[in-house]
DNA sequence: AGCATTTTCCAAAGCGCTTTGGATATCTTC
DNA sequence: GAAGATATCCAAAGCGCTTTGGAAAATGCT
């Protein structure tokens, strides 16, 4: 059934009927409401195609990764592409998940994705630095929001949340405790946010006169592992130089160090504190370490899903400007921060 | 750039220019070059939706998946999931990935996807024992490839591993080795893969006259925890009632057990043998378990791979047959597995 | 050379929708 | 009741591609 049969029909033009059942003004409700009646009874549904065509618009959102980086193997961003689709689809709108193949290099899937106008609009994820993508992006003319923030100077639309300000509170929480000597377990440098986290970090550090020591920074992937790996490095030094509190970029971090102090005799929230950025996914939970851990929350999945409906927003009506926002980030306060230990 | 500027400007017709670029062998080779050079210079690319519309096919595979199981904080199911999209992105297809938003049905967006044909082929995971979506496929008429089995009687596409054989032959091991007590840790019991499985460990048992406890079957999301849960339960038990071995469904659950295992004392490979399905994730390793875990493994991204290309392949040319493929299984035989204890 | 093939190309008709620029019917207003 | 305003509807022109059914040119054969 298509729009000629269905107007055939109703003995209506197709001008009408394609009026009446996208709730344009100029068809009376008394029509409208036939033609929505018969076109449910009928099991009519406009092809997309034909629509694509017609309008120019693809109904489609675009997310590009890369191959080497297995993105969807990492819970962080998987939940966050739960939120993008499940606001996506809340709005009618397809996500479509596209990886820059083999030799091929990024660059050429998204403007291959432009050229062919496959989708209206693309998100982009875990900027670097300095993104070439952002240059990209206003190249080929592509409405786009990027989930984090980057150096680049000219003006563009992103979302993130407060990164900075996260981790300058947790580790001025820490500072205020008496803790001295504070290890920060980043994720991998290359990434602006975590950065933005160890600027936080150092500028309370600095506001407490405290040196912030090399062997105490550590940056990598967000895995237990990680955080396994750096707590056993650091722990098994002598008392006066182990650090008695840690900040962790991830709960799955967080999960390694508590297992390491464990194993070491330390009790989590009294000899060794412990706080880690909870992006709130579903597996997962801050609430129910052992003990509860002290984390700055906020919701990724959140993001993802406020990301689609900006953009989609965009879409629909160009003036509906595109986001410059920064989401505060709460701390909340558990049992796995105390504290510091006299030595 | 469209078809008809770049016709116009090779002085040639429209439908000249598509069938040099479309490789129809109608046109010379003189005039392809010529058109593909021109082409190239001025970054034509054909316009998605007009294509669609002409061909009506969309040049695009869905993927739809329900919202209160959040299959994409499913490692198992992402890994399938980057396969396809792998393979996709190779063949110039493209992923949508879809969900059955709040009150609607799932099979609403299955209906919804095909009315108004936005994709060409869809890619079905997880099945159930009955699993209704398969004569939903048939009702819409949309061209799909299930991964899995399920107890439909009507035959359909499909590409499996053998499960059943897998666990058969895990468990035969095990009796082979002298185990009497062998309990299994499945994944849930509604999905056809958990049952096939477990007919795999009865076999086994069967064979070797052995009963099967029900106290030693459990089934269940196949994460760590429930590893952890069911081998806390199982191996506090006395010692002539414990368990000597665990065939476990995923590497997570692996995991829990061994860990659980560890802190009771029980050596695995001697105490306590294992053995786990291995989907070859690129988080998670069986060899770089502590011992190396026996495994039976079978790449889940590679059957994505393959389920898709598959699918284009039919898409393509309906000649092309869909597949009722069925994978073997390897058994990796590691150090976690070794003779029964002496009581 | 004359005819039949084969090769190479083209004009035009869709695909199913949106949207422009009216046309017609209905309602106000004086 | 006529003129103007307003509500309601329509015919037709795209959107950019594929594909059908031929036509024209090149080639092969006797």
């Amino acid at each position: 059934m298509n729009l000629r049969q269905l107007s055939e029909l109703l003995k209506l033009s197709q001008t009408t009927v394609s009026r009446a059942l996208n709730g344009f003004p100029e068809v009376s409700e008394d029509t409208r409401s036939r033609v929505k009646a018969a076109a449910d009874l009928h099991g009519y549904r406009p092809s997309a195609a034909a629509r694509r065509l017609a309008t120019g618009q693809s109904g489609t959102l675009g997310v590009v990764f890369p191959r080497e980086r297995n993105m969807l193997g990492d819970l962080i961003f998987t939940e966050f592409l739960r939120g993008c689709v499940e606001r996506a689809s809340e709005l009618g709108y397809d996500i479509t998940l596209a990886m820059a193949r083999g030799q091929q290099t990024e660059e050429a899937v998204y403007r291959r994705a432009v050229r062919s106008a496959r989708v209206d609009g693309m998100i982009l994820s875990s900027p670097l630095i300095d993104d070439p993508r952002i240059d990209l992006m206003r190249d080929i003319k592509m409405p786009y929001i990027l989930h984090g923030r980057t150096r680049n100077a000219a003006p563009y639309p992103y979302l993130d949340i407060d990164n900075e300000g996260a981790f300058y509170k947790a580790t001025k929480l820490l500072c205020d405790l008496g803790h001295r000597r504070i290890a920060l377990l980043n994720g991998e440098n290359k990434h602006s946010y975590a950065q933005d986290r160890e600027r936080g970090f150092r500028a309370a550090l600095a506001e407490y006169g405290i040196p912030a020591l090399p062997h105490m920074l550590s940056g990598s992937l967000m895995v237990e592992q990680h955080g396994a790996e750096v707590a056993t490095r650091l722990l098994v030094r002598p008392v006066p130089e182990r650090p008695t509190a840690m900040v962790c970029s991830s709960l799955s971090q967080a999960l390694g160090v508590s297992k390491v102090a464990r194993r070491l005799g330390l009790r989590i929230g009294h000899e060794l504190s412990l706080i880690a950025h909870d992006d709130r996914l579903h597996e997962i939970h801050a609430e129910a370490f052992d003990p509860p851990l002290t984390a700055t929350q906020s919701s990724i999945g959140e993001a993802g899903q406020k990301i689609v409906e900006l953009l989609i927003n965009h879409l629909r009506d160009p003036e509906a400007p595109l986001p410059n926002e920064v989401w505060p980030v709460d701390l909340v306060v558990r049992a796995s921060t105390g504290p510091a230990p006299k030595d």
